[in-house]
DNA sequence: TTGTAGGCGTTATCAG
DNA sequence: CTGATAACGCCTACAA
């Protein structure tokens, strides 16, 4: 079913159809209701793609995302309120996950295939992925979140790593803790380096010293956190508190600690990192520090926007992260 | 940058351009080259939306997925396996959250949606939102998983959801349990409906009496989880062991045990539903019965892709949920 | 206000 | 093996 038949059965031209589909308003109302009644009967729907030829715009955008072992929830947060932004200005999205475990180009490999879709921009937030989108030609708008190196024509969403981290580590601090330990991630991703340097420049601040010892450079997932907390665990004098590079990681430390008869909040200081809607629903709850996915996802999907539409005043979004006490800090316990 | 100016630099039709591009080995070794160098030259890539339209074909299909609040992780892996498994076949992926709270009818204005992008199939991942897509008109192949009514036109992945039940339900009664409660989640979606059914066939088969007291109707939440819990404590006689519809409930449950100063796996036996990644990092792990998205996901998928590509034999997909036991346990406590 | 003709970037069918 | 030419479904001058 095509404009020219709807055209046809409603005895006008088919041009007259695509007024009536598009709303113009010169059009003679009883033809109006002739040709709906048309559509109606048939259950015509205009063809999305043939119309995007036609106007030469997609109204499709593209979302990159990164996830490692497919558990963490971060990323389901961010794939739904982006998808609810872009569907509420009428754009529809294409997801990929780039699988940058087998392949670190990975998100260039997605990168082109929504560019053959003619989407009319991307948003990369793989949070530490981009580099590799580097290289690859790209000829649509770009936003990133949180990229350590400002592109040309890439939209940058600042993420103030420090704000929360600062107000953290200062929490400890002030319990008294000076061997605070960090569950790193993988220092190889850019967002996680950004973290890691945020902790470092937040022990400063507060005066507490840092110690290489007691950094555990492990996987960002639920198994890579129970690891790292192991060997924090098991060096001959283990920290106090330690903060996590993300709160997947954070949870898998609890259950190392679980599992050897401690308990965060009393025995020792644990810090997540992003405030999934389960920190609440830990044992102890999790402290974290605040980075939503909900947040970046519509601030990005607002950049992108007015990337694509070519705004006048471009707005330089910052998020800021920001500190959420619960109940799994403590004073040091010797 | 289109197959025309390639032509034109190329010395040659656009129909050989073509013909270059879809590998038709019919075509001069030489001017293979020479058309191929431009290409690389020029960065060009074919436009998908103007091949779809001339093939017919859009090789796009959609995935619908309902999400209460957006902290599943279920939904997550379900799109991250679905996504994989069709790029993996060379399609592209459409998804909708379908956000039923607001508007139970909402999956219908998704598929319309997604008709307009020319999806050649749709999955309904909705666990319970299929039946307002009935009334719509939809002519595409659709999938549906553990819809309760079998649909023309509608391929259904059957899930058993008595087999993990039934092992379930099977090992608390061994441990002596004669009054278990169940946290439903709401009973108008389909699929909590259903497991609660097999809930009750199972206990019948245990010989276990059916208490409807001890079934709290909750949201199927973290939050949901946690006041059903409170519900069924707050009863004169609590039970001595609780099924949960879903994981996020049964570790909403976990909470507010924890705030009572109980223990599951100790003084209450908790078992979830879904098998999330994270039930193996709570406190204690959690007991579950396994239904797996990530091969729900792919079974779906492939299921979609017999119908798109009108295979000979269709196979007859079922998953079965398994029992997986893990700490939460326990024999009754009086 | 309506209709005709041409174009969007590709594929597909024919002659040559 | 190659190159015109006509689709695919829609939009949009321009002309009537």
């Amino acid at each position: 079913m095509n404009i020219r038949e709807i055209a046809r059965r409603a005895r006008v031209s088919h041009s007259t159809v695509s007024r009536v589909i598009n709303n113009v308003d010169t059009v003679d109302p009883r033809l109006v209701r002739r040709v709906q009644a048309v559509i109606q009967e048939v259950g015509y729907r205009p063809n999305f793609q043939a119309r995007a030829l036609a106007r030469g715009r997609s109204h499709t955008v593209g979302l990159i995302v990164s996830e490692l072992s497919g558990g963490n929830p971060f990323f389901s947060e961010i794939i739904l309120y982006f998808e609810r932004a872009a569907v509420e200005q009428g754009y529809e999205v294409l997801v990929s996950f780039a699988d940058t475990e087998i392949r670190p180009d990975h998100v260039a490999v997605c990168a082109a295939r929504m560019q053959e879709r003619q989407v009319e921009g991307i948003a990369a937030l793989t949070f530490g992925m981009e580099q590799y989108l580097e290289g690859c030609p790209i000829d649509v708008p770009m936003v990133y979140a949180g990229a350590d190196h400002t592109l040309q024509h890439v939209r940058n969403i600042r993420i103030n790593y420090l704000t929360g981290m600062r107000d953290a580590v200062k929490h400890l601090a002030e319990f008294g803790h000076q061997r605070i330990g960090y569950l790193s991630g993988q220092l190889s991703w850019s967002s996680l380096r950004t973290r890691f340097e945020a902790f470092r420049k937040a022990l400063k601040s507060a005066g507490v010293p840092f110690d290489k010892e007691l950094v555990a450079e492990c996987d960002h997932t639920w198994d890579g956190g129970a690891l790292g907390m192991t060997s924090l665990l098991n060096l001959p004098k283990p920290p106090t508190a330690v903060l996590c590079c993300n709160d997947v990681a954070a949870i898998g430390a609890l259950k190392t600690l679980h599992g050897k008869g401690l308990e965060a909040g009393k025995d020792i200081a644990i810090i997540g990192f992003d405030d999934l809607t389960i920190c609440r629903f830990t044992q102890p709850s999790l402290t974290t520090i605040r980075f939503s996915p909900s947040e970046i996802a519509s601030l990005a999907f607002r950049a992108l926007l007015e990337e694509i539409e070519n705004a006048e005043n471009k707005t330089e979004y910052e998020y800021k992260t920001r500190f959420v006490l619960r109940e799994s800090t403590c004073a040091p316990k010797l």
